[in-house]
DNA sequence: GCGAATAAATTAACATGTTAAGTAAATCAG
DNA sequence: CTGATTTACTTAACATGTTAATTTATTCGC
């Protein structure tokens, strides 16, 4: 009835290599390596310049949206924008029609520092697209895409 | 000469949803979304976890091996394995041939501890596979390997 | 052999991940 | 309109990520 054991642990748990969680990680690890040297060097985290990669792209957003977006949790947010603010790359102003919510906006030496680093982080993602191929890319984007919406729909 | 700037922003960077790094964490996160609840409910970390199934995997380690084979930092590592030490689930001796070495070995509680988690944990894996197809995952995980070995040769 | 260089692990310091609790504002039920 | 609930964000506490410095042991050049 069921599938052979192929690949499994005496506990029916799968290769650690051959598991999404793993294999997702690493190969995330292998991407980043590559960006890492580029954002010390600018003394920026990984999670910041996301964080205003995504600012950036959406515009002013609220602290919710804006972490969904980056995936970052709240709390880390909250830390993470008085480092921003203090750096004078992000704002932080109430919501006139909502007091609850915080709006965050990339001020312009945000957008600049983002021009700023953007010639070598699309260098480095080239050089990237140069190994992979830019097709090979874009369909394991579209496999993780394809993913995510069959991990996302009602269960 | 160069492609066209479909997708881009105007500083050539891409659109975060189709960057690798960005697509990475979001697909790695929805699937471990799912296996949160299992693991809180057991009180172990992802990482604990990571490196407890690495071990059982790979028998007696040194503390290099495990850190690699588990992508968990050195530093974090020497400080997990205080805690599952504690909980009785790994020893760490010195290696006698080299006394810089640490060799971590899965105590049979530890062992008794993968195998309590293992069936609802494959049960959680199935689930995932019923959405998105075995072979579909498959063949995700081909890709994945795909850009680890294209990224890890030499430049 | 011996000192310099290298390697393995740990410690330290700070940022982020993660869950839980707290605070303040908006919404809802009656 | 008012009390209870919900929502948005923050704070707190601890684990892990990350880099640099430290310690101890091994290896290399001579």
């Amino acid at each position: 009835m069921t599938t052979p054991d192929k690949g499994k642990t005496p506990d029916n748990l799968a290769e650690t290599r051959r598991t999404l969680p793993i294999a997702l990680l690493r190969a995330r690890e292998a991407v980043m390596e590559r960006f890492r040297p580029l954002l010390a060097a600018h003394d920026i985290s990984e999670q910041q310049w996301r964080v205003m990669r995504v600012l950036l792209e959406a515009g002013e957003s609220d602290a919710t949206q804006l972490s969904r977006l980056a995936n970052v949790l709240a709390p880390s947010l909250t830390r993470m924008l008085r480092t921003l603010e203090a750096r004078g790359f992000t704002t932080l102003r109430k919501d006139p029609g909502d007091a609850r919510r915080a709006l965050i906006t990339l001020t312009d030496a945000g957008r600049g520092f983002i021009r700023t680093l953007a010639p070598e982080s699309a260098a480095i993602y080239a050089a990237i697209e140069a190994r992979l191929g830019r097709d090979r890319i874009d369909h394991i984007l579209d496999e993780l895409d394809f993913l995510l919406q069959s991990l996302a729909e009602a269960s």
